[in-house]
RNA sequence: GGGAGGUUAGCCUAAUUGGUAAGGCAGCAGUCUUGAAAACUGCCGCGAGUAAUCGUUUGCGAGUUCAACUCCCGCACCUUCCGCCA
């Protein structure tokens, strides 16, 4: 969420920034309006409220001096106010409401350094890293791969539940569970993440934290029950969310956590995209990194979390690029984000595995986490960070494309082995 | 599912059969000091206002009342006991 009084002093470089990411600015000219009207209703049921807090403070004195019969005559005085403030606190409510509405609806401002752009094709690639490795033969795709070797079942997986599911099979679940555990080591042991293991639903409140709410609900499962869970569509939300609400120091300041989840999204408005393969699934496993830190070193804490995502592609000696998204790409709540993007031999380009963003104080405002720092009283919001480390299934699928032989068969990367029970080869 | 106790500002703690949130710690600014500490003064949740100031805030929501931390109803969460359960 935007800071209300930043709005209201920038209200144009905000119509301006929010443009370069296509959100339409009719939303931004009933800000003033709003804003004025708010704080009218404000001072106006003050005023109210001032005389009706005086007469009640006398009717107090009175009633104590025992001076009964004019305390009454001060009661009947003050009845006419009632409704008047009653009236007032509707408006009141509804001109704080409808500001609130405004704000929540209002994506995140993109850091200075975005490429500007109105959709993927702005977006900059900034590194490329790994060799393509050339076949001499014709590679398949994973879905063939997988079904050959059996360890792959789409057919099942949609008579048991539906389409956008799947199962794994033996070597093919082994292999989800190793890179899992594989992720979660390096994240661990190397770059000092703290592991933590979630709720997998989660609360309406969470969800508004870190902005699947109000704008995408229609992006999430969610439970018919009245508490009003839904399933999480990624670990960031409860892990973002762990701090909510709470005052923290900031000498505790980083705090890095990873967490393995699945993720469930409902992929309504996807019809038809990617629906061969595990590209795209209701269900699928993810290890996520979230960040929480201080203001000032958001950018340096970004680029050391994209590396960290990195890090595991490279060690499975996976070719991929890292671009930086246009601010016509980016998601709500970032502001500056990079996509890790894996090399797929079958689709012979390279898809999205990874997707890193700063979200500075977008988030943290919402879900009113803060922290002090020594030396200075008043409270600051933190900045949040999160990048998937990685897309477990996605690392799967390029596994199986970029290690397949002429014969099908799948190589296991070096550093996985020890989590396949020492299996070197699939098939 | 049933019972008991609890929730006050960053933290800790008060508040007469209902009378308008007292104080301490931490923090900020200033006075004093060569400097620091101590002491003293102001500030020290949120909102409106240039400001004086005013409003608002006792887990959340409704209600009774001129007036609610206090009384009534509902809910959330925490502690604990019983039952059930992997």
């Amino acid at each position: 969420m935007l800071d209300l009084h930043y709005v209201r002093e920038n209200l144009e470089a905000v119509k301006t920034a929010l443009e370069t990411r296509n959100f339409p600015t009719d939303l931004l000219d009933k800000f003033a309006d709003l804003d004025i009207e708010r704080r009218r209703v404000i001072s106006e049921s003050d005023s109210i409220n001032q005389l009706r807090n005086a007469a009640s403070k006398e009717i107090g004195g009175l009633m104590q001096s025992g001076n009964v019969t004019e305390a009454e005559a001060k009661k009947a005085e003050v009845a006419g106010l009632k409704d008047k403030q009653t009236n007032l606190d509707k408006q009141r409510d509804e001109a704080e409401n409808a500001m609130k509405e405004l704000l929540s609806h209002l994506p995140n401002l993109p850091d200075k350094s975005c490429p500007i752009g109105k959709d993927e094709a702005a977006n900059v690639e900034i590194r490329r890293v790994g060799e393509i490795r050339e076949f001499d033969f014709e590679p398949q795709d994973h879905v063939d791969l997988g079904e050959k070797l059996g360890i792959l079942d789409f057919e099942r997986a949609t008579k048991i539940a539906g389409s956008r599911f799947a199962i794994l099979n033996g070597a093919g679940a082994k292999l989800s569970r190793a890179l899992i555990n594989f992720m979660l080591d390096v994240h661990t042991v190397e770059h000092g993440y703290t592991e933590t293991l979630p709720p997998f639903l989660v609360n309406r409140k969470s969800l508004f934290g870190t902005n699947q709410l109000p704008k995408f609900e229609d992006d999430l499962f969610h439970i018919k029950d009245e508490r009003g869970f839904a399933l999480i569509p990624t670990a960031e939300v409860p892990v973002t969310n762990y701090h909510s609400e709470e005052m923290l120091d900031a000498k505790d300041l980083p705090k890095y956590y990873t967490a393995y989840t699945p993720c469930f999204r409902s992929e309504a408005g996807s019809y038809g995209r990617d629906t061969r393969g595990l590209i795209r699934q209701h269900q699928f496993e993810k290890v996520e990194l979230v960040k929480v830190c201080l203001p000032e070193n958001s950018g340096e804490e970004h680029e050391k979390l994209t590396a960290n995502a990195e890090t595991i592609l490279q060690k499975l000696g996976l070719p991929y690029r890292t671009m930086v998204l246009s601010t016509g790409d980016m998601g709500f709540g970032a502001t500056k984000t990079y996509d890790i993007e894996v090399w797929l031999p079958s689709q012979k380009t390279y898809r999205e595995i990874s997707s890193c963003s700063n979200c500075g104080d977008f988030q943290s405002r919402r879900m009113n986490m803060r922290f002090k720092r020594v030396g200075n009283a008043k409270t600051e919001f933190p900045h949040t960070l999160n990048g998937s480390g990685l897309a477990v299934g996605r690392t799967w699928i390029a596994i199986l494309e970029n290690y397949q032989q002429a014969d099908g068969s799948i190589l296991i990367p070096e550093v996985l082995q020890p989590y396949m029970n020492g299996l070197t080869k699939i098939g």
